[in-house]
DNA sequence: AACTATTTATAAGA
DNA sequence: TTCTTATAAATAGTT
């Protein structure tokens, strides 16, 4: 649009080049707004910006909005919104709860996927509040814990081929295993340690 | 834009915010394909799709890059590029590589952040490509492992607070700590497994 | 960064 | 719904 059509390619002149990418973006922005006021409907937007040192992308309407979206939790109550109203401890030892809750269902049901997904955004999450209760971190090391010995007893249960064969079609609980990861502060540490004693 | 002027608010007659969104929806991705293009910069939208059941949302131009702008991975050659053109276990092999490589250089110069987002990188391209080998499991156990121990090396070590106290301001080494935890397809399980004996 | 001539996007209507 | 069209918005080239 504008004084002439022009084709979609590579602008190869920087200064007109940045002009473009500014203005652009910020349509791009608005417009993402718009969509999701107009049809309440969640979305986000990463770009880039090889101009600006500050932030390398920018998001829209937030990072955690992607972070939900791409691990799928279309269904959950949005985090962001309770963080606002709430102490951010409250929040996070609500979270701790309810994913250990989960993971107690999932090691019933055999959703292994789902705790993966579980984990990840709660990890996620905690990384961007950058602080961790006590609570939080017993949680995290309970269910890190649990995972390890989870995956260690499978292996050793596979190492027997034959036990393998036969378990891998009768039993469905077999069907996954994963090993849990979570990183902590530094800070934080000396939060395990009283979590640790205080348990 | 159109024969009337509209506020930007939700559209509460069901046939015509449908028709909306799919309009505004194919646009946005228009102009962001178009942006991206036009001055060769990574992007991704993320549209959730309450409309489909296919697809929760749509994702341009994939849902690698959006993973990769998260996580800050800028300066990091495309996996998407290199994966269309090699074997996806060569692609693995080379990257659990870099990751032990690199794991090398943190301990030794404290940068285990660094780490952290190397491993989550790795760990979403495993899931991704749905396959692992017998090296990248090794790899991934022996990273996790490391870590594990470092970790508990660093509990013990802040069992006494005023051990802590001295050693929090000279050490650098003590500056942050964490636990890895890696997700596992559980048909990887016996990979696992060959990838200890044949070590 | 601000200004237009045009091209695009799109709100209603069919 | 999808297509059409009058009009609002975006924007390429210019200042």
């Amino acid at each position: 649009m504008g004084k002439q059509k022009t084709n979609i390619e590579f602008i190869a002149k920087d200064s007109r080049r940045r002009a473009t990418f500014k203005q652009r973006k910020e349509n791009i922005f608005k417009k993402a707004s718009e969509l999701s006021t107009l049809c309440d409907v969640r979305m986000c937007v990463i770009i880039d910006n090889p101009y600006e040192q500050r932030y390398g992308y920018e998001v829209l309407p937030s990072e955690q909005e992607a972070i939900e979206l791409l691990h799928g939790f279309h269904g959950m109550p949005s985090r962001k919104k309770s963080a606002k109203t709430t102490n951010p401890e409250e929040v996070m030892q609500q979270q701790i709860r309810k994913a250990q809750e989960q993971l107690l269902k999932l090691e019933l049901e055999n959703h292994e996927l789902e705790l993966e997904i579980l984990m990840h955004e709660y990890m996620d999450g905690a990384r961007a509040m950058n602080e961790i209760s006590p609570e939080e971190a017993r949680g995290i090391l309970w269910v890190a814990e649990k995972r390890l010995r989870v995956v260690e007893a499978r292996i050793d249960m596979l190492s027997s081929k034959a036990d393998y064969a036969e378990n891998s079609t009768t039993q469905p609980f077999m069907q996954e295993t994963s090993e849990i990861v979570v990183h902590l502060k530094n800070e934080n540490v000396e939060k395990i340690q009283e979590a640790r004693v205080g348990n």
